[in-house]
DNA sequence: CCAAAAGCTGACCAAAAAGTCAACTTCTGA
DNA sequence: TCAGAAGTTGACTTTTTGGTCAGCTTTTGG
């Protein structure tokens, strides 16, 4: 079509990209699919309980997908897309501190509003992570990898113990990332049924605390100062 | 049916027990389920999976087991009569610090060398933990508080920083689960293809050194120094 | 040595799941 | 307005799965 476009007129009432059919049963199936697949895995997954929950006939969800392959693999997309977000809080012009406390703040509350996504990735790792393609591995070393450098920085500067950079980042990831995967556990330990808002800020203090005391070069003034 | 174990007691021990058919079948059924489940969880795991896992016709995995619930059931019961072992480096009348090394160090070599129990277990949680009985759960429970109020006297005794102790609690077991759990996140982390022993050591070394570091309450001298 | 108990298993079944399709309705742009 | 594209769906077939069973072999206590 090589015709340029007019003002058309209004009353035809161009509908936004969200509004289209496609992609408003597209959502709805990964919705419903995306909590399928965090709590039972792919295998256990039906199509036919997808299509339930999605308020759909099978067939459709089969117009929509070709198999459950297919919207398995658009899930892991989408989610690796936000894997970096709050790794950007680790950057070399920051203090430590501050990066460090605001990198545990975002991952927590990242876990406490996409708990769902959370499990869902979790799911995917102890099925041995076989759904990521070698570029979104790569990815995710790369991305890692960068702010392993900054860490590195930070401890040639003497802004940081000298700790393991990878291993580090895998203990604040941990940490985080149990109150999404593992809430249930969680709230066992917190003699609570589930995890409220307080538990999460709990939390947050708790984690930062242990992990800026342990990072940090010498004596902080952040804790009790009782000889 | 009849598919008791022996309704009368044995007068004469001929065999050892682990060298009867019973114990030897049921363990390579539970062997090869714990494998399946802790990959697939339990929707996703199929009888016949864990007969051609464990060399053994279908109808023969049927008559050691009534249904799927029975064979998942009786894992989790051996897995949680394991649960407290490495809490009980937590001990009153210890020294925090090496307390504390010893339970790191304790649960990491069980992610190392139990990682398919860990996964297992992780799985069940992704699940939602609907598996657990009210007795397995106040299990864990009372296991945990226990050793909060070691925590709690440690730091009355100002031999630890004033943390809440359940969150540290979770920080220690989501540390060293991680290993096991998501060991294919940690190993991309580490630009691996999998984990090493060196790789567990480092760890170890590293989460000591940052809980220790966060926890204890003044300057310390247990860092390694080695450089 | 032998009878009973325990163990074994191919073949089978009903239910559930995946996957297909043709006929239908709704939407869209010109 | 209207033709074709997009969307919808009940009904269908095929495949997989959980579970059963009758009859066989092996083990065991006496």
């Amino acid at each position: 079509m090589a015709r340029e476009k007019r003002a058309t007129p209004v009353r035809k009432a161009a509908k936004a990209p969200e509004e289209r059919i496609r992609a408003r049963n597209e959502a709805a199936i990964l919705k419903a699919a995306v909590n399928l697949f965090a709590r039972k895995g792919f295998d256990g997954t039906r199509i036919a309980e997808i299509a339930k929950a999605s308020k759909l006939p099978k067939a459709n969800v089969y117009y929509y997908f070709e198999t459950k392959e297919a919207i398995y693999a658009r899930l892991i997309e989408r989610l690796l897309s936000g894997w970096d977000s709050a790794l950007e809080h680790i950057r070399a012009d920051r203090e430590p501190r501050e990066a460090i406390a605001d990198y545990i703040a975002a991952k927590l509350e990242y876990s406490r509003k996409n708990a769902v996504e959370s499990r869902f990735f979790a799911n995917e790792m102890l099925r041995g992570g076989g759904f990521l393609s070698r570029t979104q591995r790569r990815h995710i070393q790369d991305v890692t990898n960068e702010r392993v450098e900054v860490v590195e920085n930070w401890i040639r500067e003497g802004k940081l113990r000298k700790i393991d950079p990878k291993h580090f980042f895998i203990m604040l990831w941990a940490s985080t990332q149990f109150y999404a995967d593992s809430s249930e556990v969680a709230a066992m330990t917190l003699d609570r049924t589930s995890l409220r808002r307080a538990d999460y800020d709990n939390a947050r203090d708790t984690i930062v605390d242990v992990i800026l005391g342990g990072c940090l070069p010498v004596a902080r003034e952040h804790g009790p100062t009782n000889d």
